[in-house]
DNA sequence: CTGTTAAATGCAATCTACTTGCATGTAAGG
DNA sequence: CCTTACATGCAAGTAGATTGCATTTAACAG
C-alpha cells in the first residue's frame, strides 16, 4: 500500500478499510484494466471476501478522488486500473479475443487546447480507445 | 429517406419497414447521438408506434451495416448517430449538464499507423470523447 | 486501552439497460 | 394475388449496477 494512495484517503475523510486495501492491491497487481467481476475474482482467489457492492462503491469512491481510472471499451461495463506511478495513457482491444494492450501515449494535449478556445468547454478529461484485430485473430 | 440507404439496406438482405424509415427519420433530425429511449421516444411523438425491442434491433443491425454509430460516454448506455452524409468525427459532453457538442475533427490518422506498426494488430476503429464543463455549468 | 461516532459493509431488494423465444404480421418478388 | 423470408410485438429473462437499512469497524479523543 503506497503512503500517497493512504494520504489521499485521508484528505477525501476516506477510512483505510480491509476492503479497500485488498481491492487497491487486486489493481495494482493487474497491469490492464480489468472488471468490476474479474477485481471480485481476485478479492476471492485472495482469500479476502468482500461483497460485490463494497466493489462497486469502492471504485466509484477510488475513481471520483482520482486514485482509479474508469475505462470504457465497448462491452456495456466498465473497467478499472490504478491512476498512481503510471502516466496518461491509451488502450487498444481486439475486437476478435477481446485482448487489451496499453498504448503508452497520448496524442490530445494541442488538442485539448484548441477544443478548449472553439467550444469554451473547460476540458479536464478524454477518452480513447482503439480497436481492431491482433495478430491471432486476424 | 435516402436512396443510398435504402440500397444499403437492400444489400444486406432487410426490408424497408416502416419501423425502419421512422427510426431513421428520427435520428437524421437528430444533430447529435441520442439513446435508444430517446429514440423511441421520437418515435412515439411522431406518432409511430414502434415496440423498444424493435428499436434495439435496428439499431444494432443498422450499426452492423455501418448506416448509424454508436457512441459511448460513460453514461451506462450507448448513444447513435446517423452516419450517411456526415463526416468522421467526435464529441464533447459536459460532466454538469451532460450537452453534447460534435467535434468536426479527428486527430488520429498518423497515430494509428503508428499504432498498427507498433502492436502487430490491424486498427479498424477508434473512440475518442472528450470531457469537461460547458460555459452554464463552469 | 476504552468509549464514541461517523464511515463502511453485507445482505436483500430493486432498478435499468438490454436480450431472447416465440407466435403473428408484413415487405418484396414472382 | 400468393408465397415466404424477414420483421415485429409481447412477455419473460439476464446482467450490471444501485439503494435501504441494520450491523460492524476504523479512527480518534480521552
Ligand atoms: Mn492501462
Ligand atoms: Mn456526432
Ligand atoms: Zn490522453
Ligand atoms: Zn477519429
Amino acid at each position: 500500500m503506497e503512503a500517497a494512495i493512504a494520504k489521499s484517503l485521508k484528505a477525501g475523510g476516506k477510512k483505510l478499510t480491509r476492503a479497500r486495501k485488498a481491492i487497491l492491491a487486486v489493481l495494482e497487481r493487474n497491469t490492464l484494466p480489468i472488471t468490476v467481476a474479474e477485481v471480485h475474482a481476485g478479492l476471492v482467489k485472495a482469500k479476502t471476501d468482500v461483497d460485490l457492492v463494497t466493489v462497486y462503491r469502492n471504485l466509484a469512491m477510488l475513481q471520483e478522488l482520482g486514485l482509479v481510472n474508469a475505462v470504457g471499451f465497448q462491452e456495456g461495463q466498465m473497467r478499472y486500473e490504478v491512476v498512481h506511478g503510471r502516466a496518461h495513457h491509451h488502450h487498444i482491444q481486439c475486437r476478435g479475443c477481446g485482448k487489451i494492450l496499453d498504448l503508452m501515449l497520448c496524442p490530445l494535449k494541442k488538442l485539448t487546447k484548441l477544443i478548449e478556445e472553439q467550444t469554451r468547454f473547460s476540458v479536464d478529461g478524454h477518452a480513447l480507445e482503439f480497436f481492431g484485430w491482433c495478430p491471432q485473430c486476424r
